[in-house]
DNA sequence: TATGAATGAGCATTCATTCAT
DNA sequence: AATGAATGAATGCTCATTCAT
C-alpha cells in the first residue's frame, strides 16, 4: 500500500466509523485524507470498494495478532485467556475500525452480509478454542457454537463498555473481570 | 396518538427497521402511512423526530413489559432469570427494532447519543437487580456498572446468534444456556 | 400536461437539439424550463425519460398531421404530393426536434434503437402509399421498402438542406423542387 | 504521422465510432492504442483536436479516392454514375465513421459547425459534376445546390438503408436501384 | 388537518487535462 | 518522448423540507 493510498485507507477508517457508511461522504474522506476526489476513485473503484477494503484489510491484522499471541501458549485454559485479552486490547486500540464493523453488521445489503460472513469465520476461531478447552475438560461440555457468539459478545460489550464511557480505567483490571465473568459467570 | 399519527409511526418503525435510518426515505414511509409526505411534517418536525419517537416508544413498551414481568418474582436470583428470559423474548420477538437499534449506536451524531443514553438508562435497570443479587449475597460481590453492560452484551449476542442464524432452535433452550452461561460462566 | 410538464418538454426539446443528448444537462433544461432541478425529476423519472417522452410526443403529432393531410386526397399521386409537402413543412416547422432525432439515429444503445424502431414505423407509412400508387400504376414498379427508405432520406435533406443554410427560401418553391426530383429525378 | 500518432489515431477512429464523441473517452482510447493517457496530450491538444483530425484526415481519404474514380471516366452521366457508386462503396465500408459523421452533424458546437463545413465542401464536389452534366444537357436544368444537397441525402439514405438493415443485399443491386431513382424518380 | 408540487443542497461518480519525473 | 498519479469541475440523481391551497 503506497503512501497515498494508505492515507485515504487511513482517513476513511476515521469518517466510517463516526458517520456510518451511509453517512460518510467520500469529500469528507478526500478532505481528512488530504487528497482530491477524484484521487479516491484513482485508487478505489467506489466507495464500497474503500469500505471493503477496509474490512478486509483490518480484520486480517487483527486475526494475525491475535493467532500470533494464542500460539505462543500450550494450556487451553491460558490460550483462552491470552485470546480474550488479545481481542479487548485490539478492539480497545482500533475503537474506530470496531465502531464501523458493529454499525455495519445488522443490514441485508451485501456490505452488510459480507461483514457478518466475516465475523463468523472470527468467531469460528473462538469456537476452536473452546472445544480444545472442553477436549481437555478444562471448561465445561457445552453446545461449542452458541457459547463462541455469546463469549464474542460479552468481548465485545466489555470493549464497548470501556469505549462508550470514554473514561480510563486500568484496562487490565477490564480484562482480568471480563475473563472471570466469563470463566466463572456472575455467581461464580 | 390519532389515527394518522399512530398510522406514521406504524409505517416508519417498519420502514426504519427495514432500511436502517438513512436508508430510510420519507416517500417510503408516507407511502407505507397511506398519507402525503406533507402530512408527515404535520405530525412531526423532522426524519429524526419520527425515529426518536419511535425509539423512545419502542423502549418504553420493552421497559413495562419487563419490568412487569421481573416484578411477579420475589426471590433476586428469580428476577434475574424471568429478565433474562424475557429480554431475551424481546429482542427475538421485535429483532427488526433491535437490529435498528444496534446499527445506530455507535456513531457521534446527536440522534446516536441520544440512543446511548436510553441505553444506558435501561442498564441501569439491570445493574439495580444485580446489586439486590449481591446484596443478598446470592451472587458474588463484582463492579455492578461493569457486569450488568456485558450481561446485557452476552443477552444481545444471544439474540443476535438467533436472528442472525436464522434457524429454528427451541427459544427456551437458548434461554437456558444464556441463563448458565450467565449464571455460571463457561467454566462452571 | 400540466403547466410545469410542458415547460419542461418545450426546455428540453431546445437542449437536446443543441447540444445532443449526453451533452445535454439536467442543469441546462432546469434553467430554460424555469424549474428547479429537482423539479425535473418529480415529472420524469431520469434524463433518458425526458428525451424517450419527447421522442414519442413530437412523432405522435406529426405522423397525426401529416395523416390528416393525406387522408383529405383521393388520388395517390396526389397523397404522396402532399404527404411530401407536410413532412417538409414539419421537420421545417420543428427543426429542433429533427435536429436531436437526427443526431441520436446512429447509436447501439437503448434510446437509438427505440429512435430508430420509430422512424422504420414511419417510414412504412411512406410505402404504403407507394405500394397504392404502383398498384394504380401511378409510378414504376420497383422495391417499395427501399425506395420509402431513400424517399423519407431524400425529403429530411431537402429539410436539412433548408435549416442548415438557415436562408429565407420560397418554402414552397422548395416543396415544388423537392417533389419534382422525387417524382422525375434529375434527369426527366 | 509516426508509430505512435499513428496508433492513437487508429485506435481514436474505432473508439469514436463505436461510442460517439461523447461517449468516447481518453481512457480508452490510450488503452487501445496501447499507450498511456498522458502520451495522447503529447501527440494532440485535446479530445476535441483528435476527432477534428480524424475527421479532416477520413475526408480527405474519401474525397481523394472518389476523385481518382470519377476522373477516369469522360462522359457527364457516367462520371455522375461512378461518382454514386463510389460514394454509396465508401458509406458502406466506412459505416462506422459514417455513422460518427452523422450523429456529428446538428449540434451548435464548434465541432459540429466544422463537420458540416467539411460536409458542405464535400457536397460543393457533387454540384460541380451536376453542372457539367447540365451544360452539356444530359440532364434537366435546376438549381444545383438544392439538387446536390438532396442527392446527397438520397445516397447517405441508400447506404444507411443497407447499414441499418444489417442484411445482406447485393451491394451492386442497391447502386443501380439508388442511381435509377437519382436519375428518373419514381416515376420514371 | 392534510396535500403534493416544488425546491435546492448534497452526493457518488466520471473524465479531460495537467505535470513532475 | 512517454508516463501515470493526481486533480477538480461537472453531472445525473436523491431526498428532506417547505408552502400555497
Amino acid at each position: 500500500m503506497n503512501k497515498t493510498k494508505k492515507a485515504i485507507f487511513d482517513a476513511a477508517i476515521k469518517v466510517f466509523s463516526a458517520s456510518g457508511y451511509t453517512e460518510a461522504t467520500m469529500d469528507e474522506i478526500a478532505l481528512k485524507a488530504g487528497v482530491a476526489k477524484g484521487t479516491l476513485y484513482y485508487h478505489f473503484k467506489s466507495k464500497e470498494e474503500i469500505f471493503k477494503f477496509i474490512i478486509s484489510e483490518g480484520m486480517d491484522v487483527i486475526k494475525e495478532q491475535i493467532e500470533e499471541a494464542v500460539n505462543k501458549e500450550e494450556n487451553p485454559l491460558e490460550k483462552l485467556r491470552v485470546f480474550c485479552k488479545a481481542q479487548l486490547m485490539l478492539v480497545y486500540e482500533n475503537r474506530d475500525f470496531f465502531k464501523m464493523l458493529m454499525s455495519q453488521l445488522w443490514g441485508e445489503e451485501l456490505r452488510h452480509l459480507e461483514i457478518r460472513d466475516t465475523i463468523k469465520s472470527y468467531i469460528s476461531g473462538i469456537e476452536k478454542q473452546l472445544k480444545e478447552a472442553m477436549d481437555g475438560s478444562y471448561i465445561t461440555d457445552r453446545d461449542t457454537q452458541f457459547t463462541s457468539y455469546i463469549m464474542f459478545g460479552t468481548l465485545c460489550s466489555a470493549a464497548a463498555y470501556e469505549i462508550v464511557r470514554n473514561e480510563n480505567h486500568d484496562i487490565n483490571e477490564v480484562i482480568e473481570n471480563a475473563y472471570n465473568y466469563i470463566l466463572k459467570g456472575i455467581k461464580g
